[in-house]
DNA sequence: TAGGTGACAGATTTCAAGTTCTGAAACCTG
DNA sequence: CAGGTTTCAGAACTTGAAATCTGTCACCTA
């Protein structure tokens, strides 16, 4: 016969992630879970403080995964700054595209928690914003880039590109135009970015 | 005794307005606005082709109110562009803020069709386009910005602050730093559209 | 004692019924 | 005949009882 099974938390995370792709995450319920590994709903509580914390975990290591194409991006110092900002912002993108595409249930998952304030969702645009910073950082240090603080800086250009990267905003990723936009969006923000004289006109001190 | 009620379509709309006021966009019956009116519900029939048409006319008057004070200040040639785009994308913030906050029930109602991709919001959008296009427009002609299109780069400066004007943002809209989170977005498309010459590393094509 | 069980209380979800709503029709009335 | 009415069919919502789910507890057992 089989060998029992040990059921660690990696098994049941695994279980979780196919439960919530089959049924989605409105109905997917830690029951069926259970059903899933052969054990009473009890065992997965053993792992696991609560359905929420369940939820979390997965979806943090979903997300976790693919982290470092986009890190090696972010890292590559073989590109300049402003074209290596260009790649990565293309690069969420997508890589955000496709796990919509891909995993429409997961994403949902992923959209329920940002909208309900987890601190997955926290540390996601945490880790996301500290990449941007790092190449914000280095065009800075190398004089390509003109800016006070990098990690405002990273912020300013976060929030620029809300559209290319926000939950909310999943559905209008599919339409056929979204990389022009994002590109035109990087063109300027790269030039907002760029070293050069300030002229007065652009300070915020009205007349 | 008081004399009969006319009940023309204006009548309707303020009916509306109060019960969508009152039970919120997704309660609203048209049998409680004819209530209020003191007529068969049929009669609102007589006036408007469905009840779709009736929130999308009722939302129309409520967007349009308000809207002088934007045109005014992207018509407004005193200012410079820079410090009119600026003042109008700050305006723009304030009035949608103002919005959400003062009539929470009629913002959700374009929220929803928004949503649903209903003409009332494609048109809403369009008119706030046209007045950016007609800031950039200006200063491309005045020499102060540098762009190709006005249309394209009105289109950019729309997707860059979505997360300042997209009613699926509207909740952050009262958090405190808001407006300087806009007042940095600002700063770095300004600087994106200020002239200046180009430099090599900021175009697209890859190396 | 780490990892499992079944029984349980209270919250949540489902489902079928009854109700209300939308929109059309045929019909008044000044 | 513009502007109103009642009546009606089918869709959409409400409601309340039954089922299911979450999370706890006392209890096995290797």
């Amino acid at each position: 016969m089989a060998a029992k099974a040990p059921l660690d938390a990696d098994t049941i995370l695994a279980a979780t992630e196919d439960t919530l792709r089959r049924h989605g995450p409105a109905k997917a319920t830690v029951v069926d879970v259970a059903r899933a590994l052969g054990v009473s709903h009890t065992a997965v509580y053993k792992h696991f403080p609560s359905k929420t914390a369940l939820r979390e975990a997965v979806t943090r290591r979903w997300l976790s995964r693919g982290r470092d194409t986009l890190a090696a991006i972010a890292g590559d110092t073989e590109l300049s700054p402003p074209r290596r900002l260009r790649a990565w912002l293309t690069a969420v993108l997508a890589a955000k595209k496709a796990k919509v595409r891909d995993d429409p249930e997961l994403y949902a998952a992923y959209g329920m928690l940002a909208a309900e304030h987890s601190s997955v969702a926290a540390d996601h645009v945490a880790d996301l914003l500290d990449q941007l910073r790092g190449i914000l950082a280095d065009g800075i240090a190398g004089g390509a880039f003109q800016a006070g603080d990098p990690a405002e800086a990273a912020r300013a250009v976060f929030d620029a590109t809300f559209r290319f990267h926000h939950p909310a905003h999943a559905a209008e990723w599919q339409a056929p135009g979204i990389e022009a936009e994002l590109d035109a969006v990087c063109t300027l923000l790269l030039h907002g970015l760029q070293t050069r004289p300030t002229t007065p006109d652009l300070r915020h001190d009205h007349p």
